[in-house]
DNA sequence: TAGTGGTCTAGACCACGAA
DNA sequence: TCGTGGTCTAGACCACTAT
């Protein structure tokens, strides 16, 4: 019924816009510059701002656009190139700068799942150390890393759990103790690790520790370390993916420039 | 005004509506079996569809859902892994199984981006070859490697570009094209290699490859392979995020179980 | 208080796949 | 032809932030 249109458009609405919006964001906005809001955009493309917000998601789920309550939509700055390895992780070899920060610790007897993971009896104690990641300023990753107690060597000397004489400072009473497992951990002699890298949303708890709502987008990390002929330890790492881009180092690679992240549009 | 709801509820209603999905299709469906549509759920958990889809949207999004045009709802199965690195992904040292179909090769002179991440000057000849990644028969990942003319050997004796005699057996001419310069590219020595994973979603060339609709999640590895002191070739591969859960082997590490993927809610 | 993004509604029509 | 998910609309109210 009238209203002929330039033939078909094979294409929906909200990816066209997306399509658009990426143009503009790109050639005539500045990093962190606020765009105009959502109604006004809406209004100017000729759409409903629900069609305009599909856009809008898209965007953000890319990582070009940060959207925040009461502000607006900014445009988002480059990735952040996190390094994801052993050596760069900081463990072992110890905390090296301040990667990862200790938050919290819990001991409780292993699930089926987590123990069937770590390799051990349902049942058993395993420490759950909980850390989050420090990058330019930005919390980017929260790590619970599990470890079967019986894979932890002894302190050599130093009282292991002391229950707190001194916890009038404040301070919260997990951080020590997870510091307590990490040190006990470095004593491992790490023989290789595994690593698997995997798309997920955050949950209350980690969406909580990164800043963001729940059913954020996340890159999660596991990592298994093996030491003395086991499996010592096993990392599940989240990392916000709308920040993250996630490096992993390798043999003497002469210094090769890191790749601009926009190389993919340029076949 | 009246309905004096159960307090208040700081979770919104789609996400509550998710975890108890979730939970549902974790308890009460097999992989590949169909929920029930989208218009019965919103019905029976008294919400409108566009706040049901929401919630079946993040489902997706974590691969625990599948949705299918005309078909239904269905819960995925698990996701697949997917060995990335040199020896698994098979070059150099030959295409090792069928991981990688070569589909296309295209050569033109490297645009800015493209040539700065070679690094070469802008203008240079530069060979991209198509691929396709295929893993328990589906479609996983599509790649575009880059190779600067420069930096490809020359092979032994056979003819570099005989403008097909042959051609008349049908089959795309780029595919052939793409062998060669692998088979050129199998010449050097890679000494390294350096890789980044990051969020991504396909675009309408990608996403028709994956055979999925634009704006599919995915998970682009960049890889950067070094040889003879330079920077040999660049490798842009995008996983399907949904279907994928990409490992990646390290240095001999003992035998250790995969990680069932859902080890991270069993803090 | 005003303006922003976040959530939610109740409807409509379309594109696709199966019978 | 019918049922499915995919797209789109026009509106409403809420939560948060700045002033």
């Amino acid at each position: 019924m009238g209203t002929a249109q330039l033939a078909a458009v094979p294409e929906p609405k909200y990816w066209h816009l997306r399509t658009v919006l990426l143009r503009a964001i790109t050639s005539e906005f500045a990093t962190g510059e606020v765009i105009p809001n959502e109604r006004e955009l809406a209004a100017r493309f000729g759409v409903a701002r629900a069609t305009l917000r599909q856009a809008l998601d898209q965007l953000e789920l890319e990582g070009r656009l940060v959207r925040r309550r009461g502000i607006g939509t900014l445009v988002a700055a480059p990735r952040v190139g996190v390094p994801v390895s052993r050596r760069d992780e900081g463990w072992p070899g110890g905390n090296r700068e301040q990667v990862w920060q200790t938050v919290g610790c819990t001991v409780a007897p292993a699930g089926e799942r987590l123990a069937g993971a770590l390799g051990v009896p349902a049942g058993e104690t395993v420490h759950s150390v909980r850390r989050i990641r420090v990058a330019q300023g930005q919390i980017v990753a929260t790590e619970a890393l599990h470890v079967a107690d019986s894979a932890l060597p002894a302190l050599p000397e130093i009282r292991l759990s002391g229950a707190g004489e001194e916890a009038a400072e404040g301070a919260a009473d997990g951080e020590e103790q997870g510091r307590a497992v990490l040190r006990r951990l470095e004593r491992l002699t790490v023989d290789g690790e595994s690593r698997a890298v995997e798309l997920g949303v955050a949950e209350a708890d980690e969406a909580a520790l990164l800043q963001r709502p729940p059913g954020t987008p996340v890159l999660v990390v596991t990592t298994q370390y093996a030491a003395a002929g086991r499996l010592a330890a096993l990392a599940v790492s989240t990392y916000r993916a709308d920040t993250c881009r996630l490096t992993f180092g390798e043999t003497g690679l002469v210094e090769v420039t890191p790749v601009p992240a926009a190389v993919r549009s340029a076949s």
